[in-house]
DNA sequence: CTTTGCTGTTTATGCCGTACACGGAGAAGT
DNA sequence: ACTTCTCCGTGTACGGCATAAACAGCAAAG
């Protein structure tokens, strides 16, 4: 009966985890196809990555290719975990932010290198283990943060999505220049019959005249900057509840009104906490 | 000679741009083949917009199109422009932050009704009347603040790539779940074979126990929290640059250590500005 | 010596955008 | 009235894509 493999997630999570094989002297095999394509991804982006173009680099047959993976779809997904793993470890030095910062950098850096990463799409990629593991730092950033879990998985995801927002643009930009052959100021300056209609919108010939556009701010490190503000206030803002929580009981505190900050909500809680110290 | 109409932007801005001309009774124009796209992207996304089905729909051959739009491309530029007609006028009234906040959550529903807006790619899509209003508007919303010409800019390109961003993942799920019939959490709560293999990730495990997937949150509300939060980070900054600039040379002007904050930076200025008062 | 399984090939189907040549109808020029 | 031109819709064709299905060569296993 037909196994129906390039429709089962599992046989992709197979593929993905099962520890390196060996390679046959010569032929085919699934790492070499893998490479195969995320050369050619980087050379032609994700819409230029077809079954044809992949086998002809590696000098066989469209077809042969599906002897070894499950289809262009599953592909992609083996792409994505070979170049994760490139992934550079950050120190596990500084605060939250500092790190945070420096994991969405070697993801931007990442992201220059291969530029289609940014351009895959879709909610189902079955993480291998190089995404798993860098998932699992990323989250780790914030362990010493006082955020709730599910606050830690929405600000990772925020962070990811906006590297990879701002590598997509990029990426296209990149790509109409190398096309055409005409820059991106060059195109939009060629446009007269188009300016010529803006002088009616009263904050773009504003910004316009003042220079906005001449002198624009680095989009990547703009954002990123406004993006750790809004998460640091979060993180204080949190850090500020937890200080008004009973180190005992983790009941609520109410703040002393000068001197010495409380620690425990009540004399029991004082006292509880005073015996485990004697204790152990 | 060949027009190469296809390749020229111009003739796409004069079709953007030209005022609504007459329609036809009968057969084809190119307002009525905007719509068929824009109502066939909108049930089957953008990836299953094609000549050959907008055309179907329409009751015309396939080729007929091309009398009225130079290609697929340009048909996306005239799609855009037509649906941003559908974006209201937030209120004039309160501060940056809640008419920036309410474009957003307005961008935010704009793509629900038309999920392929955020699946638009390119760099070089020729505006129409209906993006640039909507754009100026934008840059309206941050006009009482003290930002720079250039960081205004970019605090709009980043609020719109982040509700870009978001649309994308919430078009992706909602296709894969229509296509497979499976939902997002069933499919992944069925991949026990990738779950087994993540109890080696601490942080993963860790969130994982302390509930971080049962109540996630709103991806969307969660965002847009920190990035005005950034934002709002930054205007406050300039904020205070701005009251420690002379009102009457715009020069820097050292604050006064206490008592009342001065506002001249030297008594020429003080001088200056007190003739012009009595001048008028 | 046959059977089985793995690997690579060939052929074919059904999508896609669009270039090109054509046909008919109405307007404009003579 | 007759030609010419312009606009609009059509039909055919090309080259690209993913992949289903049948087939061929070879090696190990029975």
């Amino acid at each position: 009966m037909a196994r129906g493999r390039a429709d089962d997630p599992d046989h992709g999570v197979e593929l993905l985890w099962r520890a390196g094989g060996r390679e046959p002297r010569q032929g085919l095999s699934l790492p070499r196809v893998v490479r195969a394509a995320v050369e050619l991804a980087d050379d032609e982006g994700l819409a230029g990555l077809s079954m044809r173009k992949v086998a002809d680099r590696l000098g066989f047959t469209t077809m042969s290719l599906y002897r070894h993976v499950p289809g262009r779809g599953q592909l992609v997904d083996l792409m994505l975990d070979e170049v994760l793993g490139e992934h550079p470890r950050a120190p596990e030095t500084g605060g939250w932010r500092a790190r945070l910062e420096a994991v969405a950098r070697h993801a931007w850096e990442l992201r220059k290198r291969h530029p289609w990463l940014a351009e895959v799409r879709g909610s189902r990629h079955v993480p291998g283990p190089n995404a798993v593991a860098h998932y699992d730092y990323m989250l780790s950033t914030l362990a010493g943060t006082a955020l709730r879990p599910s606050e830690v998985i929405a600000v990772v995801g925020m962070v990811g999505r906006f590297v990879d927002a701002e590598a997509l643009v990029l990426v296209e930009t990149r790509r109409e220049e190398r096309r055409s052959g005409v820059s991106e100021e060059e195109w939009w300056g060629s446009r007269d019959s188009l300016f010529e209609r803006l002088d009616r919108y009263p904050m773009l010939s504003h910004l316009w005249t003042a220079g906005g556009w001449d002198q624009p701010e680095d989009s990547f490190d703009f954002g990123l900057r406004r993006l750790l503000d809004g998460i640091e206030v979060l993180v204080r803002q949190r850090d500020e509840i937890r200080d008004e929580i009973c180190t005992e009981c983790g009941g609520p505190l109410e703040p002393a009104p000068s001197g010495r900050p409380r620690v425990y909500c009540s004399r029991a809680c004082q006292q509880r906490a005073y015996r485990k110290r004697r204790k152990g």
